[in-house]
DNA sequence: AACGAAGCGGAGAAAATCTCTCCGCCTATT
DNA sequence: AATAGGCGGAGAGATTTTCTCCGCTTCGTT
């Protein structure tokens, strides 16, 4: 592949990332070639229609997670601070986008339910460890986790979203979210009640019109 | 007021404000519309234009938003308790919605702008005393407060909404990052930085476009 | 350094979506 | 039971979105 294809692969990826968490996954593509900015046929040409960008977009993404998962585990002695590690660089990669589109626009075949296999198994590990090790509140599940980044890491709507222009704002929120995960000392007012199970997201995720390719009615 | 009439009207309220928060204050008003279950003309007539609409939002969400400040004052009283109790009522507002639109299409004139103070005022009072009693971190803010009122309560995502169609996931999620605000023991592994005020989130929402009633340039 | 192949952006036609009004029927109130 | 006020649906016109054709530019190679 062409240096210069390749480049416009990736901005095209990027803005479509962006575009697809701030404005939904049925976002119109035009302004998905306005953010990358690149010319309409640049796109269509890479990516024949939606389907072909959302499913690049979600395997390129599920990829870079499950290597931001082992990088974390490796780079941190401490499992709640993997995690913690993870959970900031899943913020970067607007992770969000990732869950947001994959079960609307996509039915998940083979290969892309394994790439998912391998993040999720990736990223329980952490969970887990850090678990085990009595750092984080035995009711906190994978899919407590996943919704919390969906949610934190999401763009702020509108004109708001000028306040984060640099991201910082995410991880300091992320941090005190994290705070309320981490093993706390007895006195919980509410929450207790028991872990969401990745299962149940994907599940839920799934339901709308049957796993189709463009499910959902209103 | 006939009482169909008012019936329609709150059921466009209510359906304007799910539709803003889940597809931004530029959504359609024919979404709306489908969403209330009443016909085109009944949104126009009672509504002129999308400013009007959105005016008449906000001004009853904050309303609703100090009464609801008040009433978890009086009925809680170790103060910790009492915001808690707000920020869950607030979440059943939807109080993003506010938030979400207000800046964005809406010049803050003198009324308005009176509104909003009230509902500031009388949630600061929440969070100061939440704070001089040693309930709450030191560098949590109302910035920090209402942003993370408009993360978590927003709706997730497409089909992942349906995960929380009662509800009582938000209300989960908002326990446990209350437990990140509150005053932890000292092993908070980062955040700490300066809390985020009101007024910065009031600057950064106005910014785009110049106070105009439909400010925004890409 | 120069050639050929591959890639790029813009203009614009066709399709889809959104805004907003007219009008005949229905429903609250007296 | 009368009447004023309200309601929903159909649809015209404007706007937005999708997607393609084509002439110029850039990359990789000889």
């Amino acid at each position: 592949m062409r240096a210069d294809a390749a480049r416009s692969r990736r901005r095209i990826l990027d803005a479509a990332c962006e575009v697809f968490l701030e404005r939904g996954p049925d976002a119109p593509l035009d302004a998905v070639v306005r953010r990358a900015g690149v010319g309409p046929a640049t796109l269509y040409r890479r990516f024949p229609d939606r389907e072909a960008l959302v499913r690049a977009l979600v395997t390129d993404l599920l990829a870079r997670l499950t290597e931001a998962a082992e990088e974390a585990r490796r780079a941190e002695d401490d499992p709640y601070l993997a995690l913690r590690r993870f959970v900031h660089a899943a913020a970067d990669l607007r992770m969000g986008a990732a869950i947001v589109v994959l079960l609307e626009h996509l039915v998940v075949d083979g290969e892309l339910a394994a790439v998912r296999r391998g993040t999720v198994t990736a990223v329980e590990g952490l969970l887990h460890a850090a678990r085990d090790a009595g750092r984080l509140r035995a009711d906190v599940g994978m899919g407590d986790l996943v919704l919390l980044c969906v949610r934190l890491s999401r763009p702020l709507p509108g004109a708001l979203a000028a306040l984060d222009a640099d991201g910082s704002l995410v991880h300091r929120h992320l941090d005190l979210a994290l705070a309320g995960l981490a093993a706390a000392p007895g006195d919980q007012e509410g929450a207790p009640r028991r872990a969401l199970g990745f299962d149940e997201v994907i599940a839920a995720a799934g339901r709308p019109g049957e796993p189709g390719p463009t499910g959902v009615a209103e």
